[in-house]
DNA sequence: GTCTATAGCGCGATAGAC
DNA sequence: GTCTATCGCGCTATAGAC
């Protein structure tokens, strides 16, 4: 049983601020455009300081990503447990997802999906939406076209806030109208009038 | 007027050849993380010979995607003319394009869309889809909801052929089966009973 | 039209002082 | 915990022979 010495303070902010940092990059020009000099020099260290608080690239990315898998894997246990909850409480689990996590996250997932297949992950870190939760969210149908339902809904959830800017609406906006467009997709929201 | 005399017949073989196995690779690896000696590899010949056919790695992909970008100008000029056709016209065209192109050049649009942001590529080579489109495929409405229907309908088929693997159908039937699912997002197919 | 050879650069990552 | 300095590699691209 070791007395630690006090930690340096600024040793957390440092990584927080290169994690910030490197989403940002790693979401607006991809995993492979960016090098850790750029990361480096967006948050104001050297490049010898990223190694000291990641082991590599692709680590930075993995504890990027930490709370989304926690939160995708929760997710998916809850909605394929019995007894289910309904497509449309999973739905909303989604949108919540996306809101929670913000759109930072979803950018990077959607267009980085070669890079993050092919990184040196764990079997256990893993970002894709399972064939289970397709099918809880079709259920009880289980047919091609229910599939392809599930798949739209999803994906246009995700990538709801990717055009924030060029729609001039508030994220909650187009989160809220996204959502209603999957209940009806999945044939759970209340069916409006032409 | 000069006599030319007889061209080397493997020359136009060869570059089919590179464009064939560079989209290849770019699709399914990513532009970034595909090199020009992988090409080269992949292609039977040396790294210099891809540099008597392409000018450069980007010059590539711009051969690869002039014939999506021809066809898609097209399409928008025709959907935006008047009299407009109607959007579940503008919706099948939109699918035909789609089976037309193939798979490949969809997966590689939407799998390094910040690269083709980021190449260095004439202000006439852009592949993404102009607002006038998206408000052609909403007409009448203009509101907030329907700007989104028109982008999930648009989106669903860009990214439809990417799962036919994991869903064990056919291109055609997936296609056809999308098609069906984004007219009714922007209520214009025959509804159909739930 | 294809080749061998190589220039020139920026990358990810590490060593070791402080 | 952060730095300076550097290693070794693979990349895009080019020179020049055949």
């Amino acid at each position: 049983m070791t007395i630690e010495a006090p930690q340096n303070q600024t040793g957390r902010d440092t990584r927080r601020r290169i994690s910030e940092h490197a989403l940002e990059l790693f979401a607006r020009n991809g995993y492979d455009a960016t090098s850790m000099r750029e990361i480096a020099e967006a948050a104001g260290v050297t490049k010898a300081s990223l190694y000291y608080h990641f082991k590599s690239k692709a680590d930075i990315v993995i504890s990027l990503m930490e709370s989304y898998r926690l939160q995708l894997e929760d997710l998916v246990r809850w909605a394929t447990r019995d007894p289910r909850p309904t497509p449309r409480e999973i739905l909303h689990a989604i949108a919540e997802s996306v809101r929670s996590q913000g759109v930072e996250v979803f950018r990077f997932l959607l267009t980085n999906r070669q890079v993050l297949r092919d990184l040196p992950l764990e079997e256990t870190h893993r970002y894709d939406i399972p064939e289970s939760l397709y099918e809880a969210l079709a259920y009880p149908e289980t047919s091609l076209e229910w599939r392809i339902r599930a798949q739209i809904a999803v994906q246009s959830l995700h990538s709801s806030l990717l055009v924030t800017q060029e729609l001039g609406a508030s994220e909650a906006e187009i989160l809220a109208t996204t959502l209603a467009i999957s209940e009806e997709i999945l044939r759970i929201g209340p069916v409006t009038q032409q």
